[in-house]
DNA sequence: TTGTACGCGTTATCAC
DNA sequence: GTGATAACGCGTACAA
């Protein structure tokens, strides 16, 4: 591999001139600019990163750090994060922490070690303080998923609001019993879990602790399992919304094998509006979240961070919407 | 941020006994080395990575460059390529092209630039010339998805075989008339309608050109597309094997639609063995690959070019499966 | 066992 | 407009 100092001797020029060319410093004569341009084509010669990098103390480079790679709707909002990156000349890169915590620290350390300008988290098997404690010192941005009450700039939707108008839409099509799938574990499932407490309260329906059934994973199978635990109650719900779209897929695919049609005796609500929510039969009703713009505004507000360091946080809620389906009744 | 030049202040010796303690050197007293350790504990150092890496230069960095995110077939493999990175002590990056050859050269560049120490390749937009030129130049390797002839090292399943175990699985069930959506511009998927072919060929299945459609893009709109085309013809098929699981969905979508019942009237198979193909009515019968053993084997075969970069290039291709579900007649 | 000093490849400051 | 040269943070001969 050829250095700057190849070319400069080739060129016969300084390395200085030939960083400047390279850097579009405009005190360059044309001549030499061009003979710069020759040799570096020539010789083929490509900037070390290691050394620029370690010369500016940046990389010009962002990580995403997701739970899971296996989720539709993360990819959408990836796709967001890159094109915002693109704006920036900002690479983009992923990697998944599968919620390991030991997994989660060894990639935090990037930031430490300046292997990347900033981090966004989706989620995160840290504390709070622990969370505040890096945002403070570091560019780091929370999306989609974030911790209650943490010191960090976030976006994501209004999650209660959405189970809210999701839950509502059951009632309005004139569902009577409820129930729900939900994580506790997760602090957005806790916020829909409320949504959905407060859309019955609203309505006036009694709250009812065995329809709240909790699953701690976003599978087809978990939602199979809850939704048989649902149905083999003395008076089984007439409606599950269920706080993910595969969770959902897995309700309808449990109703269907014990010959109820959802959409007819029961209604199932989804969340996320994937392509599995789509694809099955009946189709699912779902909340649709905006995840590109979700993507695009984490990486603002990360960009945010890194050129104002001392700013103060932000968290941005961006708004829902709802995909009406086969699996619940339409309101007339 | 504290540099290794704090640190030997702090403890009162040189940078090069701090370097030496972080790095294991046994030329180190243990009272020193107990010393030196408190004082990195008590300020906080962590080595920075851009100072080591120009040093050293390596990143002890892979990147795994895929087409999509959305992929459940690839998560997997990816849990594979993190499993094998973990023993060697690699953290492992992940980037999406979606396609975009600008995009995918810009991360190849990080070879040129020394930003990660190999890429795994799943798919590609480059020629065979530039791949083999890459992978002969730097550690890279392609997995599952390669290129027809390029000097590299690669790893997945035999996809022509595949796809004729699949057909004749349909053949086997009684089965006459069986169409195929595939995809001419991935080397996998040409690969696949060989195997078609194969399979008809040898039960003596005159060979039909509107049995073969073309899709171009891995979704169940346009597994949906295509049923709806072959269904129109005068003479429909009564099975239909798609190369994606996704598009298979579709296609089952698409016969649900006109009242046809897929596994019953007209049978469907997929590939991959996602998700999808479980939770979907019927469930689809597909082949699965070894996903996680296949991204072990494509880190293994990168680390075999880190180590010995003039070593032969090896194909290495891990056995498939069938399985077998509604979507399809069981064979008795 | 420990320290000195150099180099990794680049950018940036200062002269000229 | 151009060229020396000093950093950046680290690892490692080599010397002691």
């Amino acid at each position: 591999m050829p250095t700057i100092k190849d070319v400069a001797k080739a060129a016969q020029v300084s390395v200085a001139t030939v960083s400047r060319v390279l850097n579009q410093d405009k005190n360059v004569s044309p001549q030499t600019r061009q003979k710069v341009l020759e040799v570096v084509q020539k010789v083929g010669y490509t900037p070390n990163m290691l050394g620029r990098n370690l010369r500016r103390k940046n990389t010009e480079r962002v990580l995403v750090l997701i739970p899971s790679l296996s989720n539709q709707f993360l990819s959408g909002v990836i796709r967001g994060v890159e094109s915002a990156a693109k704006e920036k000349d900002l690479q983009v890169m992923i990697s998944a922490t599968h919620n390991d915590r030991a997994a989660e620290e060894g990639y935090l350390e990037m930031l430490d070690n300046r292997s990347v300008d900033g981090i966004i988290l989706v989620g995160s098997t840290l504390e709070r303080e622990e969370i505040s404690r890096l945002a403070n010192q570091y560019p780091l941005v929370m999306c989609s998923e974030w911790i209650e009450g943490a010191a960090v700039s976030a976006v994501g939707i209004d999650n209660e609001r959405a189970a809210f108008d999701a839950v509502n839409a059951l009632l309005s099509g004139g569902r009577k019993r409820v129930a729900v799938i939900s994580n506790e574990e997760v602090y957005s499932a806790r916020l829909r879990t409320q949504g959905y407490r407060r859309a019955l309260a609203q309505a006036g329906v009694p709250y009812r602790q065995e329809y709240e059934v909790d699953h701690y994973e976003y599978t087809y199978r978990a939602g199979m399992r809850a939704c048989r635990k649902l149905m083999a109650l003395p008076e089984p719900p007439d409606a599950i919304f269920a706080v993910s779209d595969e969770l959902a897929a897995g309700v309808c695919k449990a109703l269907i094998e014990q010959g109820i049609t959802p959409g007819r005796e029961v209604d199932v609500f989804g969340f996320d509006n994937t392509t599995m929510s789509k694809v099955v039969t009946p189709s699912i009703s779902t909340i649709s979240q905006p995840r590109k713009k979700i993507g695009e505004t984490a990486l603002e507000l990360l960009w945010e961070r890194m050129e104002h360091p001392e700013g103060n946080y932000r968290l941005v809620l961006l708004p829902h919407e709802l995909v009406l389906r086969d699996s619940s009744r339409k309101i007339n």
